[in-house]
RNA sequence: CGCGGGAUGGAGCAGUCUGGUAGCUCGCCGGGCUCAUAACCCGGAGGUCGCAGGUUCAAAUCCUGCUCCCGCAA
């Protein structure tokens, strides 16, 4: 089919790459303006146009897809079907009905759960068992079309954010392609998700990933994978933000024997967020239930580094408390 | 010109303020102990101290310029 593609990051080129694959048309893509990023601010151009480019495919990037000159632009050209993947801005219902199936939207989510921005994040730090990605018709509410196609996947007990990601967005490619060929033969019988069942979620916010050891430790666990590796569970070390990259749950009666010069009772003692026990893979943080194995982490101003590293470099002391 | 941290044997760090013999914890190689070991003991190799200039009898250290890495912010 000749295709209308509206998508900004990775999870948009991997969504690109199936329709590819597939042998459809890609007539235009739309992304949204090249944005200052990193620490130079050197205006960047998003993953989506880069590969269009490469293959000569037209950008177009309006600042305001709502703008008439924007829609104009979008309207000269004859669509069989507009695909959407994370676009980033709300698209009026002329785009949407203008190519001749519409447009459909790929999102993250087994639909109608975590309607909105980031589900992939907070599917896993709600300990979720399984999601999926579902394509929709797309209409004008947030996450709410009909849906046509609705796929799942177990989410593993080593699953992170970023390896989440990549299978749903492997997922999400193959869904929508699959999709695309019900619409066009005409098999596609869109039902409409139950609004009453709808849960939403909202962006994930830098702020969001402080530690708290007052919560369980499985909790914090979960937490430090659905935020790998963006935009990461931080807590802090001698008033330096401190990343916890990697970590399990170590329940009490696994705690090593032994500890040197210090005992049981004073463990039991010590308050949320205390080091209890270091060695040379790990340091053991007690939470409010359950005690944290970390293996991997990254001090401000520092590379990422496993937990070995990092203490060969530094004395991190039984009985220091991290936190502000 | 957004704010800040950093570059020192293979890894992680100290030393820089107050210039004067290259240090620590590991890893690696060899030997020893041991039933055995990631444990312990002894020995060894390995570094133009990010790059380029300057000051000085003497620079990892002071001055100037540059490159690269990272945290925050965006």
């Amino acid at each position: 089919m000749r295709c209308l593609f509206m998508g900004t990051p990775d999870f948009g080129v991997s969504i690109l790459e199936a329709m590819e694959n597939a042998g459809h048309e890609i007539a235009l893509v739309v992304t949204q303006p090249d944005k200052p990023v990193g620490r130079k601010k050197l205006l960047t151009a998003p993953p989506v146009k880069v590969w269009a480019e490469k293959r000569n495919i037209p950008v177009f990037q309006p600042k305001k897809i709502r703008d008439t000159e924007a829609v104009k632009e979008i309207l000269k050209y004859n669509l069989d079907i507009g695909v959407v993947a994370a676009y980033g801005q709300i698209i009026p219902m002329d785009i949407l009905s203008a190519p001749k199936y519409g447009c459909i939207n790929v999102h993250a989510s087994l639909l109608p759960k975590y309607r909105g921005a980031s589900p992939i994040q907070w599917s896993i730090l709600n300990g979720d068992e399984v999601t999926g990605v579902t394509i929709m018709q797309m209409e004008e509410g947030l996450d709410s079309g009909d849906i046509i196609s609705l796929e799942s996947i177990n989410i593993e007990n080593d699953d992170t954010g970023e390896s989440l990601f990549n299978k749903l967005a492997k997922l999400g490619g193959e869904t929508c392609c699959r999709a695309m060929v019900e619409i066009e033969e005409g098999r596609s019988k869109p039902v409409p998700q139950n609004d009453n069942e709808a849960t939403y979620v909202t962006t994930m916010k830098k702020e969001f990933g402080e530690i708290n050891f007052y919560d369980s430790a499985e909790y914090i666990e979960r937490k430090i994978r659905a935020l790998y590796p963006w935009p990461s569970a931080y807590t802090y070390y001698k008033g330096k933000s401190l990343k916890i990259l990697e970590a399990k749950v170590v329940n009490p009666e696994e705690l090593p024997t032994g500890i040197e010069g210090v005992n049981r009772e004073i463990i039991l003692n010590f308050s949320p967020g205390t080091v209890v026990h270091t060695d040379n893979s790990q340091i053991i943080v007690k939470a409010k239930i359950g005690y944290l194995s970390i293996t991997k982490l990254q001090l401000a101003g520092k590379n990422p580094l496993d937990v070995k590293d990092f203490l060969n470099g530094n004395n991190l002391l039984i009985g220091t408390v991290l936190g502000k």
